[in-house]
DNA sequence: CTATTATATAGCATATATGCGATATGCCTG
DNA sequence: CAGGCATATCGCATATATGCTATATAATAG
């Protein structure tokens, strides 16, 4: 018979995030995806700067709410006429670079 | 009667190019075409500091040498998964941010 | 509670990035 | 000259980014 009640207890993702981080190839992997997600969480901080909604970045990015929701979530392989675009309504310059 | 062999003087690039800086409107659309040359640029400098041939980065790359070409030719609007790619085969770390 | 506003997600249409092969061109070198 | 190598460009196939509508979910105001 089992334990009734034996509480799981999962890891925040913090914690999952630096035991996953000693893997070497765990490492990389998500170095080489991490690019998405850092870019959609710098949209969302300078929308939130800005005070605008999903929808109001919308309207000046000329496309639709569900657009920005989905570059947000981090589901979006942007390309760089995109990312000029959002520089731009934001008064950024737009930076990429390949640094050692 | 025309002036024969009238020498007309074109102005270099750098040199037509600053003149039409002096334009505002020129200036913003220059600024907002010209991440795809620069990138195009980037990526030729790594190129040649490697010794690769268009060919040989394409192998690299999983790809052909026709794909390179369109890319140094400053014909790709690139996603930020191709420059990822490129980064990681020249062992730098891409870099993206909008600053001020 | 209801109404409103903000955000997330699904499904689909269309534009475009990516990939490939063929070929042209230019530049060497023998 | 011919032959080889590097690069540019074309046309086309396929994968995917972008854009849209509808709808679900969540949070908040009233």
């Amino acid at each position: 018979m089992e334990k009734k009640h034996k509480k799981i207890v999962y890891p925040s993702f913090e914690q999952y995030l630096a035991q996953q981080m000693k893997n070497k190839a765990f490492r990389k992997a998500y170095k080489e995806e991490s690019h998405r997600l850092e870019i959609a969480y710098r949209i969302l901080q300078l929308r939130k700067q800005q005070r605008l909604s999903q929808k109001e970045l919308a309207q000046k990015l000329n496309t639709t709410q569900s657009v920005i929701a989905r570059m947000e979530a981090g589901q979006q392989n942007f390309t760089t006429d995109t990312l000029q675009k959002i520089a731009s309504i934001f008064n950024r310059e737009l930076k990429i670079d390949f640094v050692k």
